[in-house]
DNA sequence: TTTCCTGCAAAAGGTTTGCATGAGC
DNA sequence: GCTCATGCAAACCTTTTGCAGGAAA
């Protein structure tokens, strides 16, 4: 099912770009910076061309928490962490977590095929934020 | 910083019609069958008591992978598994899952405040279907 | 009577799509 | 030369928001 790629130019620097990075950019985030090699390019081709390279392996496409898809060059195997506060994605290690399938197949009827873990937490400038508000006199919580 | 709620007669039945089922509803489903004994309601209603009911923790918004937001009437901690097919989402009980968050904490810099997990699979029905697909000769595959 | 909520409709994102032109192989 | 990809713009879908009137406490 996995017709030849054709490879364009857009669609090449689109994955070299994404490549370069390890900051997880949405669809627009990329388009911004290809521009700066390929000002005409339009979003719609960078959409397009995310969705087929994700669906040809060559790069990942990341589902986490929140509204805007986010995009990973780096295909292979491994976790994220997400910030409550600011959104910025950062990789894991592929460390495989002790999920027992077997057991949760047994808890329903699906016949289950996987799962995803997604961590949440503060990236260190979120964090360090936090921290000299929190010593603020009066400090506003929301 | 839990305001006192009013309790409004749309809020009452969006409260009731979603504790009933065990679906998991986007938030315009919860529209529809509200729409049955309130005709009048309004989808910014709609979405607006969903936001507050579940900041108040007397439902679940089920941020899963996907498009939509689906709402959860039982509040309590629970696992879902959302079927890769039709996207229905059903119930796992709440048994907590072994992951080293101390060992993932030495991993990176983030502060790690948590982790969810999304079961993934097959529905009774999706997987009925597919078995009954793949004994057609020459059956097609996506 | 004050405050919050509702319905309506419009706006706001993010993503997809139709179409004529243009580039890859 | 055939096929697929591009750019542009419009459409789409879900969710949010502004506003004037209405209901809860």
């Amino acid at each position: 099912m996995t017709r030849r790629l054709r490879m364009t130019q857009q669609r090449q620097v689109i994955l070299e770009e994404l490549r370069k990075v390890t900051t997880h950019p949405t669809a627009d985030e990329v388009c911004q910076t290809v521009r700066q090699r390929m000002p005409h390019i339009s979003l719609g081709t960078v959409y397009r061309n995310l969705e087929i390279l994700a669906a040809n392996g060559l790069i990942q496409k990341l589902e986490l928490t929140g509204h805007q898809m986010r995009f990973d060059g780096n295909a292979d195997y491994h976790h994220h962490v997400r910030c409550c506060n600011c959104g910025r994605v950062a990789d894991l290690p592929a460390k495989p977590i002790g999920v027992p399938l077997g057991e949760i197949q047994l808890m329903t009827d699906f016949a289950i095929t996987g799962y995803r873990v997604e961590f949440l937490g503060l990236c260190p400038e979120c964090n360090k934020a936090r921290e000299s508000e929190s010593t603020m006199v009066g400090a506003e919580r929301e």
